[in-house]
DNA sequence: AGTCCACAGGAAGGGCAGGCGA
DNA sequence: TCGCCTGCCCTTCCTGTGGACT
């Protein structure tokens, strides 16, 4: 009988080192800052919305005709990012869902239109919502067409109250543009045995101006607006997680910090709720039992740096190439000229990526092409970018890399590891 | 005032992968 | 099985732009 100790701990039970002791034993023994780490998740829908009662009672009352069998009013709601739109349209949703006795089926579909490979594209977002009623629907081969037929079928089917909430329905408008509400409009006044009302939330305040008159006319029905979370109710709202969250409450100090931080930034609950979480995180791996100010410090640091690795680590191989060839030439220019020329124009960047490609054996893509990566990566703030006119020679782009100089390294292992796999 | 440059960016169409249906 | 159809990504073609230069 082998020793499954000596075997767990060295991998082979034939090797004669010394058993190595478990590496996560030192985690064992030690207490745990959190008690319950969602509660501080920015996602987590909490059993009461604090400062919130206002809107609760508005969007309740625009969707209160559903309980009764009506069809209720469209809805629009706006506001900043971390404003508590989603949360708050999610929580009421969810009582109305729970809503029992009043004769007829509600259904609620939630749909982020963000989510990209999910509901970023017009195909998608239908398809995303048949899948809602537990319909399969393959990634391609169907027109949107018949996509909208059988969503319509479906729909009729249910013989109920239908409420579509598609989050920040911005992205997808300009994307596909508005023919997509045009068409749910559409079949929501054509059927006979169902109703669909939809509720519209942007963070984009003039995204309803650019609508056509035909969709306002039967969208904007209603309109909430969020305003964003002062200093005192971020403060309420985190010490309200924290007590759920945390086995210690950290003191006045952390928690203004954390509320003035995220109300300088629109009043962002989400920041907030963040740089509390990731500053437990800094505390507990620093083996410290409180969180202190200097961890929210770090957490702010931590954050920035984290959200700009994601970006890039989640680029195709060519938007990476492109990020490549403007570090490529920076440190070039640096070379040349002992300091880095951080302005550099399309055409240049675009015969670096040729010569990137070629030494990968990659195919380049057209300048056109390329023009459109780079106005993407410039949205996603890898790039910044600024078109300008250089007289008789030409209008271009002055691009300049917006990734900080402590990251490069990062950055760099990131490139090598894709473009060697 | 007219010309020129080096693109930006819109529109249209091609190629590809994948599903549908005869 | 195979022709047809679709969405998506990409290319090709084209017009527009705006400040320096002549």
């Amino acid at each position: 009988m082998e020793d499954i100790d000596s075997f767990v701990s060295t991998g082979t039970p034939y090797e004669t080192k010394v058993p190595r002791e478990n590496v996560f034993n030192v985690f064992m023994g030690k207490k745990s800052i959190f008690k319950d780490k969602d509660m501080l998740a920015s996602s987590f829908m909490p059993d009461d919305i604090l400062h919130r009662d206002d809107e609760i009672t508005q969007i309740s009352s625009v969707l209160a005709p559903a309980i009764r069998g009506y069809k209720p009013n469209n809805l629009f709601i706006y506001g900043n990012v971390g404003t508590g739109k989603t949360i708050t349209t999610r929580f009421v949703l969810t009582q109305l869902s729970h809503v029992s006795g009043c004769g007829h089926g509600i259904k609620v579909v939630y749909v982020n239109c963000r989510m990209k490979n999910v509901a970023d594209t017009e195909y998608r977002l239908v398809a995303q919502l048949l899948k809602e009623f537990g319909v399969y629907v393959p990634d391609t081969g169907i027109s949107t067409n018949t996509l909208y037929k059988r969503f319509f079928e479906e729909v009729e089917l249910y013989k109920g109250i239908i409420i579509i909430a598609l989050d920040e329905i911005d992205t997808i408008f300009k994307k596909i543009g508005d023919d997509f509400l045009y068409n749910l409009t559409r079949i929501g006044s054509e059927l006979e045995h169902a109703k669909i009302a939809i509720i519209g939330i942007t963070n984009d305040l003039s995204f309803y101006d650019g609508l056509d008159t035909r969709v306002k006319s039967s969208l904007g029905e209603d309109t909430i607006i969020f305003k964003p979370y002062n200093a005192l109710q971020l403060h309420d709202i985190l010490i309200d997680r924290a007590k759920a969250g945390l086995y210690n409450l950290p003191d006045e100090g952390v928690i203004n910090k954390c509320a003035a931080i995220a109300a300088q930034e629109h009043g962002d609950a989400r920041r907030a709720l963040d740089l509390l979480r990731v500053a437990a995180e800094i505390s507990e791996r620093h083996g410290d039992e409180w969180v202190e100010e200097n961890h929210v410090d770090m957490a702010q640091e931590k954050i920035e740096l984290d959200h700009i690795i994601e970006t890039v680590r989640s680029q195709p191989k060519h938007s990476l190439a492109l990020i490549h060839s403007v570090i490529k030439m920076n440190e070039e220019n640096a070379k040349k000229n002992g300091w880095a020329d951080r302005r550099l124009l399309t055409g240049d960047i675009y015969d670096k990526y040729k010569k990137i490609c070629d030494a990968h054996a990659m195919r380049p893509l057209t300048q056109r092409r390329v023009s459109d990566l780079i106005g993407e990566l410039d949205m996603m703030g890898i790039l910044n970018t600024r078109v300008v006119s250089k007289g008789r020679y030409g209008r271009t782009r002055v691009i300049s890399l917006a990734i900080p100089n402590n990251l490069m390294a990062r950055v760099n292992n990131i490139i090598n590891e894709r473009f060697c796999n």
